[in-house]
DNA sequence: AAAATGATCAACCGCTCTGAG
DNA sequence: GCTCAGAGCGGTTGATCATTT
């Protein structure tokens, strides 16, 4: 005996969301919220749709600040405590938490597409015999964590890269950009003016939802930071400190 | 120009987690 | 402490668009 549907599978409409059914739920969501029960919306809200596919269609993509345009350019906050992802599960989540603008499913995918193929293709030649061409990569991921264990995450972080000249704005990291109170589980990123790294192509900075043109802001310092997260960090680490960043820095100067 | 292949992403599925009763 | 409904999550699928042959 399984348990209960969530909703009546005969009734519910599956499939691509038409724009009125957008506009019912983002009226409704508007008005009323949730009030705590994602089952009961739709019928509230005369949707014929399973209330999952309606949470699941707000977070998405009806969300405000989805792909949003301009806010994040300046500085982005890594906020909430990383935590080893393998052992406490939501790594698509947490490191969505940290790309504001971007949800799990939009870094599952990234990883998925993208950074799946560059991370085995890297690491299938240096330790073939942790990883396969298996459809699922996660035994290739605790493998490849088993690896990182003994080393710290900076240690490899792309933009502290000892080939790319550390930026003015970098080495100030303890002054301006650094000096707003923050929690020992709130990194707040510098911001810089990455001409070394500017000849990347514009799709990193459009998978971040903004044309970068003409910006002095690196435009790819998100992505930079996500695919360190997904592959250099296997995803994350529970070095990602402040406390971290500051002896790190204490021991380059 | 058409077919084949690859890339991307929205959406579904089913599982686990969490909190209320 | 147990049960159950709802929420949240990761894995996967399939449709669509882009690129290559």
């Amino acid at each position: 005996m399984g348990r209960a549907p969530c909703c009546d599978k005969s009734i519910v409409k599956k499939g691509p969301w038409s724009p009125d059914e957008d506009l019912t739920l983002k009226n409704y969501l508007h008005k009323h919220g949730t009030a705590g029960n994602w089952i009961a919306l739709p019928k509230k809200a005369g949707l014929k749709r399973c209330g999952k596919s309606c949470r699941l269609r707000w977070l998405n993509y009806l969300r405000p600040h989805i792909k949003l345009e301009v806010s994040l350019k300046r500085k982005i906050k890594l906020s909430a405590p990383f935590m080893p992802p393998l052992e406490a599960g939501n790594k698509w989540s947490l490191i969505a938490a940290q790309l504001p603008g971007r949800t799990d499913n939009d870094v599952k995918n990234h990883w998925n597409t993208k950074l799946k193929k560059k991370f085995v293709a890297e690491n299938s030649t240096s330790s073939s015999q942790h990883f396969s061409s298996s459809s699922t990569v996660q035994p290739q991921v605790e493998a490849f964590l088993l690896n990182q264990k003994n080393s710290t995450w900076f240690d490899s972080y792309n933009i502290l890269d000892p080939l790319i000249p550390m930026p003015q704005e970098l080495e100030s990291f303890g002054g301006s950009s650094y000096s707003a109170p923050l929690s020992n589980n709130e990194i707040s990123l510098p911001t810089f003016n990455a001409a070394s790294l500017a000849q990347q192509n514009e799709e990193d900075a459009q998978w971040f939802g903004y044309d970068y043109a003409g910006e002095d802001d690196d435009p790819n310092l998100l992505e930079l930071v996500l695919d360190d997260l997904l592959i250099n960090h296997g995803l994350a680490s529970s070095d990602h400190t402040v406390a971290n960043l500051d002896s790190f820095y204490s021991s380059k100067t």
